[in-house]
DNA sequence: CTGAAAGCGCTTACAG
DNA sequence: CTGAAAGCGCTTACAG
């Protein structure tokens, strides 16, 4: 019936008027910055629970001049889109920011066009940006250094002086690679993605490191980059199963995907005759026959400890240049030998 | 070398002083709202064009009770997160908001915690929301409501008065099995996920109004619904087979991955010995082998027109209550009859 | 310990 | 057509 619509939003200037006091001690109250007497405080707070008192963090923002906001800048073309990666990553991204009362406003961009990117810098709307894919030419991240706005990147980049986070892809690549050249397999082949990705070349220089290790070279007439589509993907594994590779090595689900259905369209049996592992897992692999082995990253932390650096960052506080996390390397039916 | 690193910002004050103006004259030339005379507002605006100078995006919106941003509720649950649709969708959102001028503000919930939903709206960060999943007893769009921001849903709701644009998922369903139906097939079996989205009850409704179109009626013991993790469809696809379904129509695509992967399993031939239909497809199932019959929708077009419907309801502009928007029906090599 | 006042960077009646 | 002033809802030296 009588609803309580009355929206008129109150402001700090009614808490004061309503309690006697200056709107100067309610701030003090609320923010527990400054001198103020332990009973006007509790007073204070005591009536701000009851009523439910929010403040506006625009004001505040305003007053301190800050925004409250961090931006979450993502790919908006098409073929990375599909990946749980990014959205995972925001779930970490977007929990810490919000237990530290900051909010996550996202940027699309692509390689040519960074245009909402450059708008919500211009605009001033956000405190620091977080970048969830490095280039080897990051515009991205080149505009924000021009504009001495705080960032961090989600992946490895060559710039020292940029502070970065990453799974550390190289070693986890390696060590990969390294057991199922232990296990015998010489002729392996690996298929990546677009080259001007850091994480590929990353990806790729583990995948050599684990050959090196064992003294030995990779067939580099067997490394396939910048595969960017499905039509490429099938005209590859024609040429490899007709040059009867043992494995071959996938940077990422997509294009491991599009081999497997490429195998199984060929008739070729996973792992009898050929063997078959990804570099990078997210859930679409994750309940296929046979199961695939991969490497396995925890990506919503990832995102968690990417906001967390970037909150200090933007604190003064000083981090590290670069951190490295973990990975799993888990073996399953698809490089199994049958014997 | 010397990098103009003079960070201070600029303000509308500067300009002013600087053209021997008043900042009124100065907002209104940016503005074009009030009279000014056009000499001036070319001068100034020639000015603001060489310096580049942006307004303070913040500073406009607290003058104006507005924060130029939006909210974008996303689930925060991992199975959900998955799908690429919330991603495709919010393309679409952002681009059509960033042309606004406006920003996209993220918010992960879950069913039973939207605190961060919460957290955005009491801290006045957001002017309307989009709620991107509709249950049948809708949590935020409960507190939205009780907090009258404006927002609408993709997604149909059952509650008249919400702004909601939405697929014609049931006639979409509706259409799909009516042409199975039409072949002939008659033992259907329908999997489909958790019956609290309005989302899963439109499909069984339209699955429903095409038997009844026919004059006839689905095997209701076919029926599987709240089905959530591979466990469960495995048991389902094994009881299929022992009944020797004809047909299985799944409700999204990662439904119908675990369904082929489990048939794969078992080695049963699609669509030799049974068919399989999906009723939403992602780039998920896109190359699968065989191709798989299903419905498209056109999803990034839906997050722009919802994008633009919420503008236009800030904006006090009357909107449709309830937007319905097309699909596609693409019939593939997995529902063929073999011959 | 508390408050009046200036300020954050804009907008917008109101007056001229 | 133009400007001085008040206001959006906070914070924070500065003074007492």
């Amino acid at each position: 019936m009588d609803e309580m619509m009355d929206k008129k939003k109150v402001t700090i200037d009614d808490i004061a008027r309503e309690l006697q006091v200056s709107k100067t001690t309610v701030s003090r109250a609320i923010s527990g910055k400054g001198r103020i007497g332990s009973a006007t405080r509790e007073k204070v707070l005591k009536y701000i629970q009851e009523t439910n008192y929010k403040p506006n963090a625009v004001a505040k923002g305003l007053a301190q001049s800050k925004t409250y906001n961090i931006g979450f800048v993502m790919p908006g073309d098409y073929s990375l889109v599909d990946l749980p990666f990014f959205q995972e990553c925001l779930v970490g991204v977007s929990e810490i920011a919000s237990s530290y009362d900051y909010d996550v406003l996202i940027s699309m961009v692509s390689e040519r066009d960074i245009h909402q990117l450059e708008r919500v810098i211009d605009n001033h709307k956000v405190d620091g940006v977080i970048l969830t894919r490095t280039l080897v030419k990051d515009k991205p991240a080149e505009f924000l250094k021009s504009k001495g706005i705080p960032f961090v990147t989600i992946g490895t980049t060559l710039n020292k002086d940029v502070i970065q986070v990453d799974n550390d892809h190289r070693s986890a690549c390696r060590e990969l690679t390294g057991i199922l050249l232990m296990r015998g397999i010489r002729k392996m082949a690996l298929i990546g993605g677009n080259k001007s990705h850091v994480v590929t070349q990353k990806r790729l220089q583990g995948f050599k490191d684990a050959f090196l290790e064992q003294s030995c070279s990779p067939d580099n007439s067997l490394i396939y980059m910048d595969v960017e589509n499905s039509v490429m993907i099938e005209k590859i594994v024609e040429e490899l199963i007709d040059r009867q590779v043992e494995c071959v090595i996938c940077m990422d689900d997509s294009i491991c995907t599009h081999v497997l259905n490429k195998l199984r369209k060929e008739k070729i049996r996973v792992p009898a005759d050929i063997k078959v592992a990804s570099f990078y897992n997210s859930s679409l692999l994750e309940s296929n026959v046979p199961s695939i082995t991969s490497l396995n990253f925890d990506v919503k932390e990832m995102g968690m400890i990417t906001c967390k650096t970037l909150l200090d960052c933007m604190d003064g506080k000083t981090v590290h240049g670069r951190t490295l996390l973990g990975y799993e390397v888990s073996l399953k039916e698809s490089t199994q030998n049958i014997l």
